[in-house]
Parts: structure tokens; sequence; C-alpha cells
DNA sequence: GTTGCCATGTAAACTGTTACATGATTTC
DNA sequence: GAAATCATGTAACAGTTTACATGGCAAC
């Protein structure tokens, strides 16, 4: 009788963090702040309750730096755990249509936490569900475009361009991974 | 002594499309379903409340057609009001950061709704963002590219590209509309 | 006559936002 | 000694998700 945990996309985003070394929550903030990785919210009352399901969950735990006696939150191995098993699931054909963002987060963890062949796997799923889906657009356009409002179909070429150029990226990672 | 009332981003989702027709709540989740619009959620217990709210601002009300007897969400004069304020609002940083997607509605929503003039200023504004965003990116990679991990630096070069794509949407389509 | 679609809602749990609040430590 | 940064939290509120619940109408 497993209690269900579903962490968030947000605590992955976390525990992707701490992996790399052990952080305070407002040193988590900074880089939500700060970085690249600014798609997430830094503020207090997201990050610190965020902390605490963690805690909670057993995902992550509080540690006592030894040199400088502060407090950091670094990842459990239950946590370890969770994150592989996240960097690893199988991609979801609504994941390449709607959350390319959380793919490309998953890609970013992965460097040292699976082996390459997953890797090649992750990038070549992705790679085979978005030229599908670029299909599908481009049948529907090729059907529709005609009745389509001028902006609804400007709009709508963006989307193909898009996912074009992600595909594009899928190739020439899988070729820089090879 | 105004209430404030900010309208989100499924609020104006819904004004922009039955701005196009009234709609019944069923409608609008089957257009959230099935169509390129899909980024919304379709569930009932979102699509409800936000109508509930429309009508509770006044930006919606509930009409009877007149040859089926039907139940129909229709847009207001103040929801029109409103929708083409939002359309019109000058496009901020962190949306061309972060928030491509509203922006991209916005666009799709201005048809019929403001004139070229502005069309044009939203759109020159929106490639002149992205362009210093992009440079701002790009001198960040030139800096740190070689201290930042691989899956890091493949992943920042996906949100290169990414934003180069739509940079380049910018110009074919002020073109198209000029 | 039953399957599928049209249609509308509620309730509980959870997440996230905004604003408030506090205090220590470091830097100038 | 003042200002900036480090650091952690709470409270009220709003919005979303998931699941539950119901019922009419049309097609086959």
């Amino acid at each position: 009788m497993k209690k269900d945990i579903k962490p968030t996309l947000l605590d992955f985003a976390i525990l992707g963090l701490i992996y790399d070394q052990p952080l305070s929550g407002y040193g988590i903030r900074k880089v939500f702040e700060e970085t690249a990785m600014g798609n997430y919210s830094n503020s207090p009352g997201t990050i610190y309750p965020a902390i605490k399901r963690l805690e909670k969950f057993e995902l992550a735990k509080k540690i006592l730096q030894p040199d400088t006696g502060k407090t950091r939150i670094q990842i459990t191995q239950k946590g370890l755990l969770r994150l592989k098993e996240w960097l690893i699931k199988p991609i979801e054909k609504k994941e390449v249509e709607k959350k390319i963002d959380e793919l490309l987060l998953r890609f970013a963890f992965m460097e040292n936490l699976i082996n390459k062949e997953q890797k090649i796997i992750f990038l070549r799923s992705f790679h085979d569900l978005l030229e599908t889906y670029i299909q599908d657009l481009q049948t529907f356009y090729g059907k529709e475009s005609n009745k389509m409002p001028l902006h609804g179909r400007l709009a709508f070429e963006h989307g193909i361009e898009s996912n074009k150029t992600t595909l594009k990226w899928c190739k020439n990672t899988i070729s820089a991974l090879t």
C-alpha cells in the first residue's frame, strides 16, 4: 500500500539541481532567478514548500556542511532513484506536442546519471515522435490551410517551424553524442 | 474603487474563441481538446469555473440561440475591450523569454480586432526584443560555453536555435502583412 | 435499446502567486 | 553604521487537476 508520490516538474528541477551539489533554499532560488533555468518560480512561497515536499517524500534531506556549518539540501538515495526513473521514462506523444521544455530539462540532467545507450534511446524516441507529429501538422495544414484565417495560418506555420528546429536539434545532438 | 479584474491566460483564450462565434462550454472544451489550441486544459473543472469567472467580470454572458434554443457563451462589449487591450499591450522582455506561446496566441487573435499598424508594431517589437535576447544568449554562450557541462550546452543551443526560428518567423510575417 | 456524444456541473486536494515578516551576515 | 545580500518562512488567495455525478439526445 504505497502512497502515491507524484513529484511535480518543479520538484524534479530541484532534484536535478541538488544532484549536482547540495544547495540552500536560497541557492536554489538564485539559480531559478539568474540562469537559463528560469522557467520555474523563484519565489520563497514556491521553493520552501517544494523543499518540504521533497523532505516529506524522502527524496531530499537537510544536511550540515561540515566546513561552514550551514544547512544545505541534498538528494537522497530514493530521490536519485526517482530522478533517474523520470529521466529514462518513455516519452509520450503529448509531451512532444506540448512539453518540449520538460523534455529538454530531462536531457540536460541526463549527463552523469544514465548511460549513453539510454540517452540515445531518449533522443531517437524524441526524434521519431517529433517527425510523426510534424507530418501530422503538415498533413493538416495541406488540407485545412485554405480554410484557416490568415493569422491562424501564420501562427500554425510557426508551430511547424519550431518543431522542425527541434527535430534538427535532435539529429545534431544524436550525432554529437555518437 | 474598481475591483481588480485580472483575467488569466485561459480567460483570454476563451474570449478570443467566443469572439469568433458564441460557443457552449462543451464547444470550448472540444476546441481545446482537438485543435492546435490544445495548451489549455479542456477538463470541465477548468472550463466551467472559467466561464463563471468571465460572467462575474461581465466579460462574457450566456445567450439563447434563437434558432436552436440552446445556451451559448458570448463575449460582451466589456469583454471585447479587455481582449483588445490585451492584444495591443506592449510586449515585455520576460514574455519574449518565456511566454512565446502566449505571444503567438495574441497574434492569432489579432486578425479582425486591431488594425494593421498595431499588428506591425506588435511584430516589430516582438522581433526587436527577440533579437536583443538572442544576442544576450549568444554573448553568454561565448563566455560560458567552455565551462558548461555538455548536456547543458546542448540544451542551451536548442534555446538559441528556437529563438532564431521565431525571429525568422517574425521577419516573414512582417513581410506577409505588408 | 444501447452506445456515443452533447452538456454542465461540484468537491477535494494540491500547486503556485503575492505579499508580508523576520533576522543574520557581509561589504563598503 | 548602512546597504546589500543571504536566508527562511507564513498566510490568504486563486487556479488547476482529478474524480465524481448526472442527464438529454441522436444514431445505429
